[in-house]
Order: structure tokens, then sequence, then C-alpha cells
DNA sequence: TATGAATGAGGGTTCATTCAT
DNA sequence: CATGAATGAACCCTCATTCAT
């Protein structure tokens, strides 16, 4: 075992590891500038100048773990993209199977999503880059037929990160859905809207995008 | 000009609303902690004590900020419960009305905007009343027959303030559309989904919310 | 009548009056530095500029209320040097009187006295002119054989300051005891002290001052 | 030495020790509100920052000051009270013994006197808790026929303690007069008084207290 | 690898006092 | 006689960061 007769924390990683962890539930909990590299030290039951000797100060750790999360995200997103020759059923459960893996990857780790979502200075960026990546995806599944030629996907992809983001606070995070449900959810919703049917039957010519 | 000739602060009330400007920019471009007293007074050309002659304190100004943008809010989304016995064209236009009311005041008022979203510790709670405000809403709508009754109303008013929250920062606040078109595109997307239509119509009765 | 039809304090004289009195009592109340110059005007109704009409600064009306004092201290022990040819029992009504009537002057006016006694940093200089006066008067009596020859006056007149500003606090402007049975009780304890009489007869010639 | 050629705080008992001390000289010589932190700091050869590492804050250092003294005071009083069957010749020693013990330590100790009897705005409880302490023992000691019956014992408390605290600062604190001189001096005035003995014999009968 | 001790820099707040009317 | 509005000057305190060991 690593920590056999060794002084606590003589692994270096091991500390390196523990402030990160203590730092994202701090981050996550009290923001960026409520939280005090001395708080940090003390959860990892450690000195001051340790958390120095793993990070260049208090701004590297933060930006490690915007990084982290950021990166994830991105990759996420990169493998949501549809393949060709889907049918409706299976188009659907495609796209739920994404955003649920997605959904499972924030409820796993709840301070990362709530650093690179909310408390981040780049959380705007970030989001940017997920828009602009969804967008492309959108464009390509457009022109595979399998949504409406109409739609504004930059919107779309806009809309979708909203209620992401939007429902994994209010939702996910809180336990009060499961992922599977909140996918099911935003796919129902982004895919076939909530206007009654009747309704929809009898006006579908009349809408222009 | 009322001030035309005047010591800087001869009117109290003057004073005030300029530290509350200042005070709404600043908040909104450097968030709460980077937001110094001492900037604040400068923007509006006063010393540090006249600040706390109108403010308790720092927290104490950044919260009327709030509370002002808060109230504003909560009255807008009240206006939006659409009445009985609408017809559909009337129903779309009616709920756009609504949302692009809410939209210019929010695209009139970018500093408050940006505090009662993004900045504001209290924006969680905000969100949680507006969503709960809509929940009743739609609920209320979907009992008059305008909506599916198989939605989960909580799910949706979630989904529409995400969707309100993220466009307003990518794309109102940034100038990029106007509130007209955003409500549209909210409304549109909301109200019909983006399946493609051929798609939908094979396969509507498959679906489960 | 002074007020009569006037606006409130134009009368110049009332408003300084009034500033003192309730200067006096935030003093004595909160001492020297916790009282602020705003909360005395907003006690006298006042506003602060009007404070600077009247005093030329915080210090100075402090010090006005010390010299009051002051003075009334300094004319009440030069009152009480006793006259020749007394009787023991005249003697002791007295020397009664004398304190007794500083008592009630205390008594009479709590503030003042909290603050010259105690809050004043002069205390200390009014004190050791009490003392002196005191002394010469002791001196003065001892030689009218009131009292004994081989007394230390300074002590007794240091002592007689010491139980006066004590029982002051304790008895006096607490109101548990009435001057004329502090006035006593002090005289008793200063004339005859506490030792069991018995004792005393048996030991009165081993002392030595 | 133990700190020669090392680093000025190394030790940071001795940092702390050195603040108390410095800071009760200040406080003693300037109060409470004339004290400030970076003097305390300015004379023990620190920075501001370092003070709060050993106190909460400027008033934690004050009530450390404060309690050290009021424990002590407590103590001296509480071993003063007579024991039973002592000579009168025996008697006054013992009690002068007890209360030149106590001088001793404020002669020794005179910042942390002047704190305690003077600053301190918890002076006055002290000085009801040592008056209360004292009057037992004098009731105490009168049932074992000391002292007269007839005496107030809590107005003899009270004086001695004003007494006490007068001598304290004009004789002791100033080094007027030894511990063992002011002691002596108080106990005989306050066992025998200051009456002409003639006078007092003939008139020991009428006298009321 | 680790820390006890210390600090530079800066921020929020208070208060006595004054200006202009 | 009176004040609404404003400020200079300080002071307490915090925090990220570093030195010396």
């Amino acid at each position: 075992m690593a920590e056999r007769g060794r002084p606590k924390g003589a692994n270096g990683e091991e500390s390196r590891a523990l402030l990160l962890k203590v730092a994202a539930n701090e981050f996550a909990q009290n923001g960026y500038h409520n939280t005090k590299v001395s708080s940090i030290v003390k959860g990892a039951n450690l000195s001051q100048p340790a958390f120095y000797l793993y990070f260049k100060n208090k701004e590297a750790i933060f930006e490690e773990l915007e990084d982290l999360f950021h990166l994830r995200m991105i990759e996420f997103t990169k493998k949501s993209r549809l393949e060709p020759n889907l049918q409706l059923s299976t188009l659907k459960e495609r796209i739920v199977y994404g955003l649920q893996n997605l959904l499972e990857y924030l409820a796993k780790n709840p301070d990362l999503t709530r650093i690179g979502f909310y408390i981040s200075t780049r959380a705007g960026e970030l989001k940017k880059q997920l828009v602009n990546e969804i967008k492309e995806n959108l464009d390509f599944e457009v022109s595979l037929g399998y949504f409406r030629k109409d739609v504004d996907t930059q919107m779309v992809a806009e809309s979708l990160i909203g209620m992401i983001e939007r429902l994994t606070f209010s939702q996910l995070l809180s336990k009060q859905k499961e992922p599977a449900q909140i996918a099911n959810n935003i796919v129902n919703l982004l895919l076939y809207g909530i206007l009654e049917t009747q309704l929809f039957l009898g006006d579908k010519n009349e809408q222009t995008w």
C-alpha cells in the first residue's frame, strides 16, 4: 500500500490528488473567492506551503479543475454526432443515449460540474464551444434528413445547452431525477415540442422558423 | 439641465442613483468580489465615505440590484399566463408577445440581467421561483387544452428558463439577435420541436414522455 | 415662553444646553470614544454642522463637562474644612454634613460624576487636587486637636477619596443607599475603625502608624 | 540565549508573549481606543498580520489581559480570609501580610493593574466580585470576634477596595511608597480610625453605625 | 516531502469635521 | 440658526504567498 509506514502524505501524488479533490469541493460549494487556500489545505491535512509544492497558485488549481471538465465536455459532445441511416426509433434512442452518458458523467462529478458550468469565468467560453460543436453536428444531421431544414441550428444548439445546464442543476445534481429521465425529457421536448397534436395538425403549414 | 453648475452631490438622490448605476456596471463586468467599493465611487466621482451615506455596505447595494431584477422577473412571469379561448394563431402570437416583452427588458438592462441571472448567489433561488410560476401557468394552460396532457410541465418550465437564460447571454446581450427573433425561435422550438415532419408523422404514436 | 412659534432650537442657548445634556449622558453611558458626534446631535435633534456652531470639536464639549464637575468638586472640598472649637458630637455631625452635601450633588448629577470620576483622562489629576486640598484640611484639623497627630494625612486623604469614589459608584449612583447613610458610614469608619473595642482597648498602646 | 541568530519569530510562543507584553504597556498607557494594533506590532517588531496569528482581534488580546488580572485578584482575595484564634498582634500582622502580597503583585505588574482597575470596561464587575468576596470574609471574621458586630461589612469591603484602588495609583504605581507601608497605613486606618484617642474615649458609647 | 512563522498588499468601513447653501 | 452632502484620514482585518528550516 502506498501509505505503509510513510508519514502522512509522504507520497506526493496522493497529496496532490487530495488537494484537487478538496479544492473541487470547496470551489463548488463556496465559489472561487470564498474558497481560501487555507481551508483547502486544512481539508487535506496539509500546511499552506505544501499547497505551493503542487500548484503554482490558487488560480492554477482552479484552472486545472476547469480544464478537466472542459476536455470531458468536448469529448462527450464530439461523440454525440449521429451516424447516417438511423431509423426513427433508433434515432431517438441514439440521441438519448449520448445525452444520458453526458448526464451520468455530470451526476458522478457534481463538484466539477458546478465549477465548469457555474463558477468558472470561462464557463461562457466553454458553452460557446459546446454550442459550436453541437451546431455542426446538427447541420450534419439535418443534411442526413433527421431534422427539419428550416430550424436555426445555432439557436437549437444554444437551447439544448441551456436546457442541459438548467436541468443539471435543478434536477440532476439535486438528485430529483435520473439521467435517463432527464435525457428522455429533453429529447422529447426537442423533437416534438409541446403543442397539443390536434392544434398542431391543423396548423402545421403556417409555421415559419 | 438640473445639475448644471451644481456641486457634484447637491442632490442626494442623484448621487445614490449614480452609485447604483455604476455599481451595476461594475458588478456585471467583474463580478461581486472583483468589484471594489473604491472603483464604484471613482466611477461616480465621489469619495468612499459618500458610498456609506447611501448604502449600508457593499453587500447592501448588490442586494438592492438583485432585488430590483428579481421583482421585475416575477412580474413578467406572472403576466405571461395565457388567457382561455385563444386560437392557435393568436396563441403563438400571444406567447411570443410575453416572451418578447421580457427579452426586451433584459436587453435594455444588460447589467441587471447579468447580475440577476449569473452573478447573484441568489440566482438559483430566483430561477426556481420563475420555474414554479411558469409550471403553474403551464398546468393551467394544459387544462385549457393548449398543450399536450402528457408533458412534464416542471421539466418544460425548467427547459424554458434554461433556454431564456442561455440565449439571453449568447444572443441577446451580445446583440446578435433581436428580442423578437429569439422569442420566435424559442416558441417554435417549444411548440413544434425539430423533428423532420415526415418522420414525425410516421412515428407519432410511439412516443412516450 | 422661549420656544413659542420659533423653529426648533431657534434659540442658540437652548440648543447648546441640550447638546451638553445629551452629550453628558452619552459620554457617561458609553465613554468618550464610543460616543459619536453623530449620536449626540441625533439625541438633540440637530444636524452635525450645528454641533460645530456651539463647540469647537468633540474634545471641547467633553472638556466643558469635565471642567464643570472639576470646579464643583474643588468647591465642595474647600467648604469641608472644619472650624475650630467643635465638640465631638458636633464634630462628627459637621463632617458628615459636608460629605453628605457632596454626595447629594453627585447623586443629582450622575452623568457628570461618571464623566469626572471615571471617564475623563483628567480624573487622576482632579483626584490629586482633591487629595491635596483634603490633606491641607486634615493638617489644619490635626493641629486643632481633632485627629491623631500620628496619622499620615496624605494617606488618609487618599483613602477618603478612594472610599468616596468607590461608594459613589457602587452605592450612590446605583441608588442602593442614600447620601446620608453613605456619609455616616464613611465617617464612622474613618473616625473609629472597625476593630472590636475589647481588643482595641487592650492593644491601643502598641499601634504605630 | 535561545533567540541568538534566530529569525525573529522562529518561536511562536515568544512572539505571542511579546505581543501580550507590548500590548499591555500600550493599553495601560493610552487606553483601549488609542492603542492601535499597528503600534502593538511595531513594538514587537512584527507585521500586522502576525498579530492575527496569535489573537483573534484587538478585543481578544485585551480580554486576555483583563482575564489574567481578574483571576489573580480573585485568588489574592480568597487567600486573605483570616484564620480563627489569632492574637491581636498577629491579627494585624496577618492582615497586613495578605494586603502587602496583593500590593506587591500590583507593583510588579503595573500595566496589568492599570488595565484591570482602570481601563477595562469590566473593571466595575471585577471590583464588585472582589467586594463580595471581601464582605464574606469580613462576615466570617466578625463572627470570629475580630471586628465589631455593628459594622456594615458591605460598606467596609467597598471602602477597602476604594482605598486599595486609589493608593495603588497614587502611591504604589508612582513608586512613592512601598507595598508594606501602604498595607500598614490601610490596615491602621481601617482598624483604628483617625479620631484623637482622648475624644474617642469620652465618646465611645455614643457612636451608632 | 513538509511546515511553523511571517508578510505585502489591499479592501471595507467609520468618524470627526467641513463646504456650500 | 441650520443643514444636506461630502470628504480626509485612519484603522482593523484578511488573504495569497513566501522564507527558513
